[in-house]
DNA sequence: TTGATTAAAATTGTATACAATTTGATTGCA
DNA sequence: TGCAATCAAATTGTATACAATTTTAATCAA
């Protein structure tokens, strides 16, 4: 490959994640919007479910998200009726936040939604589940990358 | 895989997309920055070097964004003297995009951009090449889908 | 020819993202 | 103890994204 061709749009790989990711989110959008979800706070919904009473740098290590970010969406979250926000006691520069039970409930009203989404991507083609599965392992292995060097880059 | 299972944060393909696209982009800010680029100015001038006197929309199907996020950008990208805006004579509902000199001498400058973006994912470790040939692959096929499904979702 | 329809950009409003800074709390050390 | 360094959230400012609407131009049909 010479030099010009990487330049080409089509040799981005960065590019085509661009592109899937967000056209993905945008297919998430009719089935989150019943929910009054948008992706994001989807995520930061999937994450409580596992795990809650977190603080918010613990979950913004898990979604790779700043304060800058999470702070508004919590907000909207605990308006919404589905997190609380309390201090921590113990350390108050940490704010934990805690599922409510209508954020509990509403991961029953979610189950739907992961095998939904394929539908609207595949809508009944055949879709190779080994290839999904590669695709995952390879994005995994980049996202491990990207968490061992932020450590690095500030000797 | 049960019910419950979908919904874990290590199983959503969609949430390592916008993980990975993210990380990458925040990586190429320090190389784009010396150009008065960003991320999707980038795109829209590696789109526009292997063709311009494209009108806002056809620039808007490559790079799968819409005028809301063009329009800004382009007229950024217009005080900034890479590119000229012009109303189309023949049709003057169409804008159309043109490399200034200055434009085209840019892409001279971004030839090692692509290389020292993998430097800084990959610092000096293996890449397998087969693995981000595949990659991309999966992800162009994922791309021509969300292409036709735009059209046929509006029967 | 003209009014309805369609089409392309631009605009408006909302929701992210994130760098950089600020605020407030804790820790560690002199 | 007391104060500098550190840490976690919050805030500020800038740049996207995109749905929905508006504006302006072109086309089509009666």
């Amino acid at each position: 490959m010479n030099k010009n061709e990487y330049l080409k749009l089509d040799n981005q790989i960065c590019f085509a994640l661009y592109v899937c990711s967000k056209e993905i989110i945008k297919k998430y959008r009719p089935l989150l919007e019943p929910l009054n979800l948008t992706y994001t706070s989807y995520i930061a919904m999937l994450s409580l479910w596992e795990k809650d009473g977190v603080t918010v740098k613990e979950l913004g290590d898990t979604l790779f998200l700043d304060s800058g970010t999470l702070t508004p969406l919590l907000k909207k979250l605990e308006i919404s009726g589905y997190i609380s926000r309390k201090r921590d006691a113990k350390d108050e520069r940490n704010l934990r936040i805690f599922l409510t039970k209508k954020g509990q409930e509403l991961k029953e009203r979610s189950e739907k939604i992961p095998s939904n989404l394929l539908c609207s991507i595949y809508n009944g083609d055949y879709c190779d589940n080994s290839e999904m599965i590669k695709l995952r392992d390879t994005l995994h292995n980049l996202m491990r990358r990207f968490l061992s060097s932020e450590g690095s880059s500030k000797t």
